[in-house]
Formats: C-alpha cells, sequence, structure tokens
DNA sequence: AGATGTTATGTAATAATATATCAACCAATA
DNA sequence: TATTGGTTGATATATTATTACATAACATCT
C-alpha cells in the first residue's frame, strides 16, 4: 500500500509512470503536451517534491521557454488529471505514486531529509468523514498531510 | 465536537478564548505582548482564515507599526503555543477553536464562503497512523484540511 | 484548402507570501 | 546596575503565484 521509505525500481517505475500518463492522456483525448510530458518526467525523476521554480529551472535546462506560467500551467494540467499532487505543507510538487487510480493522497514527510512518501486514503471513513457527515459538510478534496521523521532519519535526528 | 457551521455567541466566544490564552500565558511563563494579544483578538474577532498581510492591515488600523516580520512572529508564537493554527491550503491563519487543548487540528473549509469550522483529530488512529506505522514513519504533526461545501452553500451553489 | 472556435504557449509585469539580517529596546534577574 | 535573553523595529530580499494579453497550434467544419 505504501510505496514509501524503501528503495525502489527507479527506472522501470519512471517508465510505468509514463506510460500509464500516455495511455490516460490517448483514452480521455488529453493533450500530454511537450512542456506537461516534460514536467512529469522532471518530477518523476527527482522523485522529490519540486517548487514550481525548480521545476522552472529544469524545464530550461532541457531547452524550454520558462517563464513562471509555463510551469505553473503544467503543473495544473498534471494535478488536476491526478498525475501529480501538490504537497501544501511544502508548497511543492511531486508525481503521483498511484497514476490512473482515482484517490485521495495522503503524504508523509520527513522534515530531516524531505523524503515524501504517499498513500492512499478513504476520506469519508475515519475521523474525517464522521466530522463531515455530523457538520453537514460536503467532501471534495481532502490534504492530509503528517510531516515527522522517516525510518532512516530516526536513528540519526533523534 | 465541530464549533462548525452555525451560529454562536461570538462575544463570549473572543472573551473566552483571551482569557483562556492569558492564563496560559500566565502558568507557563509566557510573554503576550501587546502586537501577540492583539493578532489573536484580530483573528477572534474576524473567526475567518486571514492571510498574514490582512492581519498587518488590522495592525496599522490598530496603530501599530507593520512590516511583514511583525506579523509572522506574531503568528509564530500564536500558533506554535496553539491559539492559533495556519491553514495550510489557504496560505491563512486562524484562531484556534479550542485553545487549552491540546490537539491535532482537522479543518472544514467552504470554497464557497470561506467559512472554515475546526474539529480535532487523533491523527495515530484512523489510516494515516495505519499507514505511518506501516511505513515506519514518526509522525510529530498533521494537516488535515478538506476542501467542499459547507451546509448553507450547498443550497445554492450546486 | 480556408474559415472559425478552442486550447495551449510565450512573455512581461506584478501580486502575494515569507524570510534574513542587524540594530535597538525591554524586562527579569544576578 | 550589569547582564542576559527574548522581543520589536526596520530594511531589504527571497520565494511562490497570478494577471493580462498576444501569439501559436490544433480541431472541425465547409
Amino acid at each position: 500500500m505504501v510505496r514509501g521509505f524503501g528503495p525502489h525500481d527507479h527506472v522501470s517505475c519512471i517508465a510505468d509512470a509514463m506510460s500509464a500518463a500516455e495511455k490516460h492522456c490517448a483514452t480521455r483525448k488529453l493533450r500530454l503536451t511537450a512542456v506537461r510530458r516534460q514536467v512529469l518526467e522532471i518530477l518523476l525523476r527527482e522523485h522529490v517534491a519540486l517548487g514550481a521554480y525548480d521545476i522552472l529551472e529544469h524545464l530550461r535546462q532541457a531547452g524550454f521557454k520558462s517563464q513562471p506560467p509555463v510551469a505553473y500551467r503544467a503543473l495544473d494540467f498534471l494535478v488536476s488529471h491526478g498525475f501529480a499532487h501538490k504537497v501544501e505543507k511544502l508548497n511543492a510538487f511531486i508525481a503521483c505514486s498511484y497514476p490512473g487510480k482515482s484517490h485521495s493522497p495522503v503524504f508523509m514527510i520527513c522534515r530531516n531529509c524531505d523524503v515524501v512518501a504517499e498513500t492512499c486514503s478513504t476520506p469519508m471513513k475515519g475521523s474525517l468523514g464522521t466530522a463531515a457527515r455530523t457538520a453537514g459538510f460536503r467532501i471534495e478534496r481532502t490534504v492530509v498531510e503528517a510531516e515527522g521523521l522517516c525510518p532512516a532519519c530516526q536513528d540519526f535526528a533523534s
């Protein structure tokens, strides 16, 4: 469930995510344009949460024109179609670990090494769902983020 | 549990929160200085999530000097001692609805009327806690925010 | 192909949010 | 009263995000 803090096959993780995105876009007539594809690749390669201006810098190095709106628009596209998420606590963006799967993301953010692990939640279950039903609130999106120490950093930073 | 979307006695809610803050600070030898007290009063009076620069504007109107660090420092104090919270989704701050009670806040944010309701959570229970235990992640702080429609706005904005 | 509507990109400027730094001040206490 | 630590004042700057408008690419008709 948690593609988390351990090692993984990064090359195939990138390839899988890209081809999943291609397929998803083809099916739904979405345009995975050069900039959008490039931003998604950047996020997947870096595999950490990147600020919009970090992405802009990567875009420049890849030969793209790169004023802020270019990055923000590509990120909007990726986020709104579920290929990436915004980590509100960091004002940064990260590739989705469960592309194609409709879900509410949950992030665990290590304050020491900045690694971010994503898992899925079912917002309407648990205390948030209970509170929403009690209050009569209709949930559309959720932000669930935990900050703390990942397993590796617990050994060093006490 | 949810001091939420309905009406309430706002005058006593302000007075109660201020006296709770006074008491809390006195007990722990914290200095509730003029700026800090004023910012807390602003947050309580407005009873919505305010950006730091909104607060700065209120401070000016109250006769305070008001460069950005003044507001941010007061907010840091209030947040770190549990008198206020930051709503990450809005980059804004709101007075705590449960002052003095150590808790992890949960917010329900109406995208239509911007009302924010706070409730309490127990982060280690529920799916977040399960995921953290599975991953070996040590949670220190949580951000849990739901965006959607409050009861009143569901009738108008479909 | 050509006209037209829609979506995406290019570019400049600016808005909104947040921090770094250092000097001055104040309040508690030795 | 001298010192110490925390708070505030003030300037500058860093970081994050949006507005506005022009241009370009693409899709769909005819």
